[in-house]
DNA sequence: TTGTAAGCGTTATCAC
DNA sequence: GTGATAACGCTTACAA
């Protein structure tokens, strides 16, 4: 049977009160009886009663919903995000409005223009690998539409970001690479769009100029991320004279494809070569070789914060609050994770 | 500057027409004069007007919003599924709401709670592996909201379902893995409340039962699918005097655990023992040892399959079919897909 | 303590 | 051809 949800105007009717007295009754306004508040309350709770939030939303001019647009759902980096940014939205009852731009920068516009039209009260945004105009994001400012990018943030200042610093964690992963005796440390860093990559590069030429060591730009390879460009960037490092002891590559993925290159070359790894890598995915706890450590990037974290902080844009926009101008950086540090069964081995061999 | 988005009225205002007119005058209603509709269209343009669809929708008691509750989106399976949602979504100009229940039937609740506070349009759910009890899941009916179940489905009939057929799929494995010489064939099952389970267990009977061989239940373990559950039903399959050739996993993650329990106990994969699996996750490519074969569940296809078939009994619907009673159970057949790389070493060693 | 009425943005149904 | 108005469900001044 077709049971239409009732609306506030029903229960007026059958009480015989106004729609207004029902509205305020149901909000334990104080002005209310006591006698009259009951009689309304335990008629909406008999007809199962459900004020219409769309009704609600439209004349609030609010919709409790915030966007998401991530490039792929598929990655556990964004998968472990989006639970995150779940988990702190429920905490303030948004819900979330889902989207991914396969790293396509025309999908991008198409999901952002859907989330507008659904007037989202604020979105979370990691930016496809290849958008590199920022027209279509622009747009959203002039409406007042608050965006929090995390991980894969604009390069530009006015913006409100959450992202995980890898500069410094990758200069700490070269002291500890160092440290446990690794000379000549190879490195696949990702494409030159990505900020990330940028950050890397730079962590590691300091991290190796810190320990008054000449960096040796023969040992730092590209890849675009696909296997076949991961593979190329192998052979070339393996090709060198003095070939690297250890390689980092850029993420956990890659490190995936080094490892299938690796066996399907017969490399023994963790005895001819070692590899380290970012990221820290439990995908990686289940292959034969995980990295002998991983940066940690903490992306749950990062869809919390990014979230939490949007929520405090949003009040703070509510209450006319005087915010121009004012952007939210938070940098969460990349902690360097290292392999326990590689730490035990070494002990081992060192005792 | 707070740029606050257009609405008709303020186009009305400018122009000296009435709301109406600039409402038809953009919906090209034909008893518009071609000049106001072009003055009304050009302003609109101009003012980048964007019809307020929450206004519209509130209206029409309509929102475009589709609701999709998933376990976990963490799991290769669910993230490819979402992909087929959300694009079959996006070509009927509805977009997703998102929540997972992380195999909680509270946590399920307060999602579906959220949904249907949102007054979403209609919903793709894919339950938790402990909800047994489906009264919340009732009030949907009551309320009209039409429900699509995907994959982990009801066990009841009155309900839409989109499915993958593993009892098939499962007998043809196991016709495959006789035709490759394998006869003492291990099962490694899941929880006994999973109707999967019991669908894979039938199609393992009867693949052996129709070889005219007799079931040995000493082969068929199961878990809980934690690694330790999963971890005791080797040892006990391991532990018989005549221990399975070849053990089937209940999917693509029990097989991970599987491995990494074979090689801390110095098992030789592939040699001493084989291992077959459900899913076919993209994952498992990665790893040394994927199964010789998996059964493919098609999560896109499924996704797509159940957004479809959503969006099809929301328009019959609002057209008001008599449609009551008739529910859309769409199975797609779990295809066997084999190791290339096993294929290839089994054909050399034939010849 | 309760009722009346305006308003949120849009469309549809009347009029003119 | 165009305009006025009601309606969608709800909140909230303002009246009573």
């Amino acid at each position: 049977m077709e049971n239409k949800l009732p609306t506030i105007k029903e229960i007026a009717k059958r009480l015989n009160v106004s729609v207004s007295t029902v509205s305020r009754a149901l909000s334990n306004h104080p002005s209310i009886g006591l006698r009259t508040r009951t009689r309304v309350q335990e008629l909406a709770k008999e007809l199962n009663y459900e004020p219409n939030t769309k009704a609600i939303f439209f004349k609030q001019q609010k919709t409790f919903i915030i966007g998401v647009i991530l490039p792929y759902i598929k990655e556990e980096f964004f998968s472990e995000a989006i639970s995150g940014i779940e988990t702190a939205a429920m905490a303030h009852d948004y819900t979330i409005l889902f989207g991914q731009s396969f790293d396509d920068t025309e999908r991008e516009k198409k999901v952002l223009e859907a989330m507008k039209k659904q007037r989202v009260d604020g979105l979370i945004i990691s930016l496809s690998k290849y958008t590199n105009n920022f027209d279509h994001l622009a747009t959203l400012e002039k409406y007042d539409i608050p965006v929090v990018y995390f991980d894969r943030v604009p390069p530009f200042e006015n913006a409100h970001k959450v992202y995980c610093n890898l500069y410094k964690g990758t200069i700490e992963m070269v002291n500890w690479l160092f440290s446990r005796g690794f000379k000549r440390i190879g490195f696949i860093n990702g494409p030159d769009k990505l900020l990330a990559t940028h950050e890397r590069l730079k962590g590691y030429i300091e991290g190796i100029t810190k320990k008054k060591l000449k960096v040796d730009m023969r040992l730092v390879e590209q890849t675009d991320l696909s296997r076949e460009s991961t593979y190329k960037a192998m052979e070339k490092l393996l090709a060198l004279k003095q070939p690297p002891e250890v390689i980092i590559t850029f993420n956990d993925y890659v490190h995936l494809d080094v490892m299938q290159y690796a066996r399907q070359h017969n490399l023994k790894i963790n005895e001819d070569i070692f590899f380290a890598s970012y990221a820290n995915l439990p995908i990686t706890s289940y292959t034969a070789f995980p990295p002998i450590a991983s940066i940690e990037q903490y992306p749950y974290k990062q869809g919390e914060k990014a979230m939490e902080i949007l929520i405090r844009i949003i009040n703070d926009k509510l209450q006319h609050a005087n915010v121009a101008g004012k952007y939210y950086h938070e940098e969460i540090d990349g902690l360097v994770m290292i392999n326990k069964d590689f730490e035990l081995n070494q002990d081992s061999i060192k005792n």
